[in-house]
DNA sequence: GATTCTCTGCATAAATTCTTCACATATTTA
DNA sequence: TAAATATGTGAAGAATTTATGCAGAGAATC
């Protein structure tokens, strides 16, 4: 079973994400200061961080990443309404998603089940056919020898193999790998594609049969056939 | 068994700590001031030391310093409140840790065992294909000869030895090199990393070939290829 | 207090990567 | 089939990131 910290100074909150979130299968701690929630961390291990912004003694700005100083555990931010710059920051902070007050259940749902997938991966290792690409090193091999990519290549490698068969249109490449508010038209994901496909050809992997053109859409990863 | 040496001038805070700390397996020497416990470490080894900032004859700094020069234990401050400075001091002085007071039970524990599970991991030396690391005398020898480093050299060094594959942002190592809050520019670290790798090569190390910079991330030790 | 070593930060050079544009090619639609 | 829309490609300048030299500030040592 997953458990999730829930950090957020109104207790009402509190009950209200555990309401969600415990009859689907999480074992939810409840803390009410980001002080309370980084000693329960020192101690306990835990899935997930759902942590509030707007928090008194210490924000969870600061929180999120104090908490990243020591550990990997993915952590959701909770934004009251959608202020962009809270967002932004955020994300800039270490967080690895966020969602807006007020929510639904279901979008609760969606994002913490989408960050634990993502999770899954914790070892910041996969494979797939012959290629390997480690998060950690920032490497990535094919038949163990090195593709040398560069950052957004690296992004884009990274996104396609944690989202197999998944179409990602040009613009959620790019709020995906570029960041939260950049502003690329034109070629420039087409460029990047077609440097990461010569790349992996040169390496000998066919990426003509993996890395698809989705047309009218975008690109996508066929992993599994 | 693991043995704490407890050092503070007020008895009552030595056998709370104790009332704390014995409960669960550790075996707690008390003594009330410094010289008291340097004495008894030249005859006593132990797994940790706890000890107070403020006490009459030798305060806690000075005498961290001077155990440092002799034994490697690692030492947890306690600052009473959270006076920065003291804490900021500590560290720098040697200190594994802090813990301010008042702290609860569980904080205490928390860090008592976070500072020995750290330990535990550090068998103090290194070595890579020719390197010799030492953390205990605090050199480094390329094929017997010493390589004379800096602290912050010498820190660069450790971490990526003992984190060898790993890429380390720039920011990241200045929380684990400098400290908790300390700032510094981004280029300062290029500074340090390419006095680091001078040294290596003079010494005949290819450190071009290890020391790597990951280009838009940070840098990293390439260990086996 | 002087000296030496260390740390930091800047300016500039060098290296690498990113973006853009024009046009070719491909696919869909009329 | 022609027109319209979308993607692929080559090249070059723009932008970003890193390397390097240097100098002053800061610490430690004598």
């Amino acid at each position: 079973m997953k458990t999730l910290l829930l950090v957020d100074d109104e207790p009402m909150m509190l009950d209200l994400l555990s309401l969600y979130l415990s009859p689907i299968g999480y074992h939810c701690i409840k803390k009410e200061s980001a002080l309370e929630a980084i000693h329960y961390l020192e101690t306990h291990p835990v899935n997930l961080i759902l942590l509030d912004i707007m928090m008194p003694e210490m924000n969870g700005l600061d929180a999120c990443e104090k908490i990243r100083q020591m550990w990997d555990t993915p952590i959701i931010m909770l934004t009251a309404m959608s202020e962009k710059s809270d967002i932004v920051k955020g994300l800039n902070h270490g967080a690895d998603d966020y969602i807006s007050k007020p929510f639904d259940e279901e979008e609760l749902i969606a994002r913490v089940e989408a960050v634990l997938r993502r999770q899954k991966n914790e070892s910041g290792k996969i494979s797939f056919r012959g290629l390997f690409l480690d998060q950690n090193s920032y490497e990535l091999l094919y038949n163990g020898v090195e593709i040398l990519l560069t950052p957004k290549e690296f992004g884009m490698m990274r996104l396609f193999l944690t989202n197999q068969n998944k179409v990602f249109t040009r613009e959620h490449l790019i709020t995906s790998i570029w960041g939260y508010e950049v502003s690329t038209e034109d070629r420039t994901i087409d460029s990047h594609v077609r440097n990461l496909r010569e790349k992996l050809r040169k390496a000998g992997f066919p990426a003509d049969n993996y890395l698809l053109t989705v047309w009218g859409v975008g690109y996508k990863w066929a992993g599994k056939s």
